[in-house]
Formats: structure tokens, C-alpha cells, sequence
DNA sequence: GATGGATTTGACCAACTGGTCAAACTCACG
DNA sequence: CGTGAGTTTGACCAGTTGGTCAAATCCATC
């Protein structure tokens, strides 16, 4: 294992393969269905050489999560109370549809691991998701107590935007099958749009 | 393995139980992650006496899915083009709910296979989903033609309805964990009902 | 209650997997 | 350049896993 003086140049590099490869082989693999050595030769390295880097297999994945879920949940930090309430929360959906479009691979790590119950993952998530969902969702309902949107349950309307975007990254294979040559995700933005448009717009 | 002539008292038993097991095993592990071990001992049942009634792991997993596609599929094959358009829609929407609440294993078994690409039920899913999809497709555009229910993207509406009911089931743990001692499915029913009735009931 | 097919299992195997280690190699720095 | 820390790897190990097989046991039928 490398000292953990300031690091050298090839131990930013070699981190930086070895995570980026451990990203693409556990999303497609899940924790328990990727192999150490896939990762090794996803990454151009040698077996041992992964080792030398992360104590573990658990460690590279550990590793690998709390890299990425700050970046993951920040679309939602980015709900701003002081907005326009309709639009902040339309634009957090584009922002959450747009992350689906580009890290369909970090989506799949967290949509495999949840699945099967979070092992790994729980305690991150409790720590910096659940204090993350109850500040927002105070804002949700203060404006639909103003009457800024319609009422609904705040939780569930946060569920429902990771359901919905997230849906394409995760269950991207099926998608794709079932829409034959035409791009998901050209219609997607609009579809969400209305649907949150027609949802939360209060009756005037 | 057995003769394929009528099953015996004990081959129906002990073929329904080594199922049930491996529904257990399967949805909560992965294909690759479920061992035969486990599934053994989740049957009360030995490991070779598992591979006496099929020829292998993989065999279990694929007999299971065929078994539970259909059933899975159901929900769908209700919606009927002479019903009444709103009531038909938000009725399919409950109904796969209560399948999220009743058979939420099925419904991680579903998802773990195709977050992680579908390799073993692409086939299975283009053969008797995509028809299916396209017919209901075409009576959700024959209603919104007819001014029936609001316009939007008839393929979207319906992976929305999926993405939304089996978030429930797929991602239990995080739902549970951010709802604290509020049982998710307590209000999960009245707010897609409301999602949908605002999004398609069309402006009179 | 005998008998032959159906069922069950202990012992076993080869392949795979996560991880170790000592030896070899590379490279920054004086 | 020499040198010592940093890096790499071939060989190896122990545990796990899917699967086999011959022998033992069970059970429906006559």
C-alpha cells in the first residue's frame, strides 16, 4: 500500500484508472458479480497491482461510492428555497435526468447496490442523504402550504423524480429495447416537464 | 433429473419449493451473487438433490423468470381499450402497486437482471413485453387522439407508470429509510392517483 | 413384501476468486 | 550514476463455487 504522504504523480494516475475502472465493471456487475481481475484489466493493471493501491475489493468499492455521491446528490443541493418554486423544482428534474444521461454507470452502481438491500451503502446514505431530503422537503411544503404548487406529498415527490430519471440509466437496456430506434432521452425532457408542469401547477 | 413424463407428488413439491427459494436468493443477491448453497438450504433441500431436478444454476434461474414473467405481465394485460380511459389507467396504476407491495421479490428479481444488462432475459422480454407494450401503446393513443386523457408520449406515460410503482419495491431499503416509521405504501396509492389524474385528465 | 424406478446424498473435482509475498524493476533525487 | 523508496508482478494459497457420480435410500406398484 502506497504511504499516504502527498501523492506521487503515478499514484494519482493508477487511483484514477483503477476507480474508473472498478465504476464501469461494478455497474455492470454488482459488487458480489465483478471480479478483481476484471477490474485489473479494465484498468490495464495487473491483480496484485489493484492491491497494492486498495487494501481490498471492499475498499475499492467503498472508495469508488463516497467519490461519487456527493457529485450524485448535487442536483439537489441545488434546490433553491428563494426560487421560483415550479421552476426550481422542473429544473431539478432536468438536472436529474440530465445526470441519468451522462453517468448512466454511477446510476446503475447505486440502483444495483439498493436493490440488493444497500450493505454498503447504507450508513453513507443515512449519513448524507437523509439530513439532504428533509431540508428540501421543508421547502416543498412551505410552498405548497403558500400555495406556490399543488399539494402533495413532499417524500413522494421526491421519489417520484429519482424513479422517473433515474429510470432511464438504470433500466436503460429495457428502454431502449422497447423504444427500437428512437432516443429515449430525445422525448424524455419534454414528458417530464408536462408531467411535473400539469402535476404541481396550483389551480388559479 | 427427472423423466419429463407427469411429475410425480415429490417433483411438484420439491420443484415448487427449490422456486420459491430461488426467488428468495435470487432477487435479494443477483444471479451471480445467489450461490446454489444458499439456494439449497433456503429449500431444505441438498445441493446435488437441487441439481437432480435442474441441470444447473442457470436452469433454475431462467425456469423461475418464465414462471413469473407471465404473472408479471398481467397487470398490464388488463387495461381495456373499452373502458373508461382515465379510470382504466389510474386502475393499471394501482394494480402495479399492489404488485410492488404484494410480490416486491419479483420485482428486485426483475430489476437486479436488468439493471445489469438483462443478459439472460432480453429474449424473454422482447418476445412477450414488446408486443404487449405496443398494443397498449396503440389504445393510449387512440384515447389522447380522441381527447380522452391530456396528450403526451404514450411510451414514456407507461415506463413512468413503472418506474414509479417498482421504485417501491426495488428500492425498499432507501425509501424505507428516509420515511422513517411511515410505511411508504400508506400514501403511496392516494399520490399516484393524484400524479395521474392531474397529469391526464384533460382540460375540459 | 418384492422390485425397479425415483429420489437423495457424501465425497469429490476443477475452475475461479480474493488476497499474499518475496523478488524484481523503475524512478526521483542527490 | 548510485541509491533507496516507490512500484510491479509471477507464483502461490486457501476458501468458495458449480457441478458430477456412484452408492444408498425411498416409494409406488404389483
Amino acid at each position: 500500500m502506497p504511504k499516504d504522504r502527498s501523492p506521487t504523480r503515478i499514484q494519482k494516475k493508477n487511483r484514477a484508472a483503477i476507480l474508473e475502472a472498478a465504476l464501469e465493471v461494478f455497474s455492470a456487475h454488482g459488487f458480489r458479480g465483478a471480479t478483481v481481475d476484471q477490474i485489473a484489466t479494465q484498468a490495464g493493471l495487473s491483480k496484485p497491482n489493484l492491491l497494492y493501491y486498495f487494501p481490498s475489493k471492499e475498499a475499492m468499492f467503498t472508495a469508488l461510492l463516497s467519490e461519487l455521491l456527493d457529485t450524485w446528490l448535487d442536483p439537489m443541493r441545488e434546490i433553491d428555497a428563494a426560487g421560483d418554486p415550479l421552476e426550481e423544482i422542473l429544473a431539478y428534474v432536468q438536472r436529474k435526468l440530465q445526470m441519468s444521461r451522462d453517468f448512466p454507470r454511477e446510476s446503475r452502481l447505486f440502483a444495483n447496490e439498493i436493490v440488493q438491500g444497500a450493505p454498503r451503502m447504507l450508513d453513507a446514505l443515512s449519513r448524507d442523504l437523509r439530513d439532504l431530503l428533509e431540508e428540501k422537503e421543508q421547502i416543498l411544503a412551505g410552498w405548497m402550504a403558500a400555495g406556490k404548487i399543488n399539494q402533495t406529498h413532499p417524500k413522494h415527490l421526491v421519489f417520484s423524480i429519482w424513479a422517473l430519471t433515474q429510470h432511464y440509466a438504470d433500466f436503460d437496456v429495457q428502454v431502449r429495447m422497447l423504444m427500437g430506434d428512437e432516443d429515449p432521452f430525445d422525448a424524455a425532457p419534454e414528458f417530464l416537464e408536462t408531467l411535473y408542469r400539469r402535476m404541481l401547477t396550483p389551480k388559479s
